[in-house]
DNA sequence: GAATAAAGTTTCGACACGATACGTTTCGTG
DNA sequence: CACGAAACGTATCGTGTCGAAACTTTATTC
C-alpha cells in the first residue's frame, strides 16, 4: 500500500499537469505558450515592487536570460509594456497592455475549475488548502525560493490604520488595493513558531 | 475577497509549478528535460495495456509526433527500449532498462515532498486527496481525458478470487502486481451515481 | 575613482511542441 | 479477397523554451 502522502503527490502532479494542458490549449488561439500565459496572470497581480524581469524569473523558476526572451515575444505582440524605472536606471517596469488584460479576460480560465469544486463544500475546500500551502511554504523554503504571496499575508504589512497600510521594508505606503497584490519580498507570517 | 476554489487553484498551480521546476532540476544531471522524466515515472508504473507511445501521448497531454521525439531520445541514451508487439504489427511496446530504473531511483523525486507533509495528519492528508481527486476526475471527463487510474479502482476489474482478477474488457487475467498499475483504459467505479 | 554587484539583453546549442505528411498494419465491408 | 478507412508510429519543419555564458549599463561600496 501506498504512503497517504504520496497519493496526494501523484494527485497534485497530476493536477498540476492537466492545467498546464489547459494553458497550452488556452494559448493556441492567440499564439500563445503556456509560459507567456503564467507571465501575463503574474503581471496581473504582481505590486509595485514585483512587476520586473528578475522578479518574474524568481517566481517561474527559469533563469533571468530565459524569461528575457518570453518577455521579447510578449513586448512584440504588444500584451505587455516596458519602461525604464525612475530611480533605478537598470531596472525596467512591466505592465499589462489594454490588450493584454483583454486577453486574460477572454481566456476565462477559472471557469472549468470552479465547476469541478462547486460540489465540494467549503470547509472541505479550506482544508485542503491548509494542508497545500503548508506543503507549499515548505518546499519553498527548503529550495530558497521566494514565496510571491499577498501583502495581507506577510509580516512586513502594517495596518496602520482604515484603510490605510505601510509596508515595513519599504517604509512606504500601500492602498487596500495593492495589499492584495503579489509581493517579491512577501515572507509570510509565522502561524506556529517551530 | 476571493472565492475559496480560486484561493486552492493557485495554490496548486504554484505547487505544480514549483514540482515541474523540481523535475527540471533533478534532470539536469543526467541532462533530462521534465518531460522525460514524466515519461519514465509513467512506465514505470503503465500495466501492459498502457506501455505504448500512443497511450503516454494522451498520458501527457501531447500529441504522439512529439512524444516520439521524445521517446527517440530516451532510447537513444538506453534509458528505455523498444519492442515489437506479437500480436498487433502497428504497436510498439515501451520498458524501462535497468539504466532507466537506476535513474529513477536515484533522483529520489519523493523525498522533499514527503518531509513537507510529514507535520499533516493522515486524516487531513486523506481529506484533501480526496477533494483534489474529484476535481481531477471531473475536469478529465469534462475534456475527454481519460483517468489514467490503476486497476485496483477500475470499474472493469473483477477480483475473481484471493490474489486472482480478472479484467473485464479484455477478459485477461491480472497479477495482483498488475493491479496496481496504472492502465489507459482505466473507468472509475462511480461511487455517487449523479 | 576603481572594484564590485545587480538588472537586463544577447547569443548559442539542444530540445519541446504542434502540424503535416507519410508508411505500415489492422479492420471492416462488400 | 479487394478495397478503403482507421489506428499506430515515424519523420520533417518551423517556432519557441530553456540554461549557460558573455556582455552592457547602472548602482553601490570601499
Amino acid at each position: 500500500m501506498k504512503n497517504q502522502a504520496l497519493i496526494l503527490l501523484d494527485t497534485v502532479e497530476r493536477l498540476g499537469n492537466l492545467l498546464r494542458v489547459g494553458l497550452r490549449q488556452a494559448g493556441v488561439a492567440q499564439g500563445l505558450q503556456p509560459i507567456h500565459l503564467q507571465a501575463l496572470l503574474y503581471l496581473n497581480e504582481a505590486n509595485r515592487y514585483s512587476n520586473t524581469p528578475q522578479a518574474l524569473a524568481e517566481y517561474l523558476g527559469l533563469t533571468k536570460g530565459t524569461v528575457s526572451q518570453s518577455l521579447l515575444l510578449l513586448a512584440r505582440r504588444r500584451l505587455i509594456a516596458r519602461h525604464a524605472d525612475d530611480k533605478d536606471g537598470r531596472v525596467v517596469r512591466l505592465t499589462l497592455t489594454d490588450k493584454g488584460k483583454e486577453v486574460l479576460k477572454e481566456l476565462g480560465l477559472t471557469n472549468a475549475w470552479r465547476d469541478a469544486l462547486q460540489s465540494a463544500s467549503p470547509a472541505r475546500l479550506s482544508s485542503a488548502t491548509k494542508v497545500l500551502k503548508e506543503a507549499l511554504a515548505t518546499l519553498q523554503a527548503r529550495n530558497g525560493y521566494r514565496s510571491f504571496g499577498v501583502c495581507v499575508t506577510c509580516r512586513h504589512n502594517l495596518h496602520i490604520g482604515p484603510r490605510s497600510y505601510v509596508c515595513g521594508l519599504t517604509k512606504e505606503k500601500l492602498s487596500s488595493r495593492e495589499v492584495s497584490k503579489i509581493c517579491r519580498e512577501h515572507s509570510p507570517v509565522e502561524e506556529n513558531a517551530a
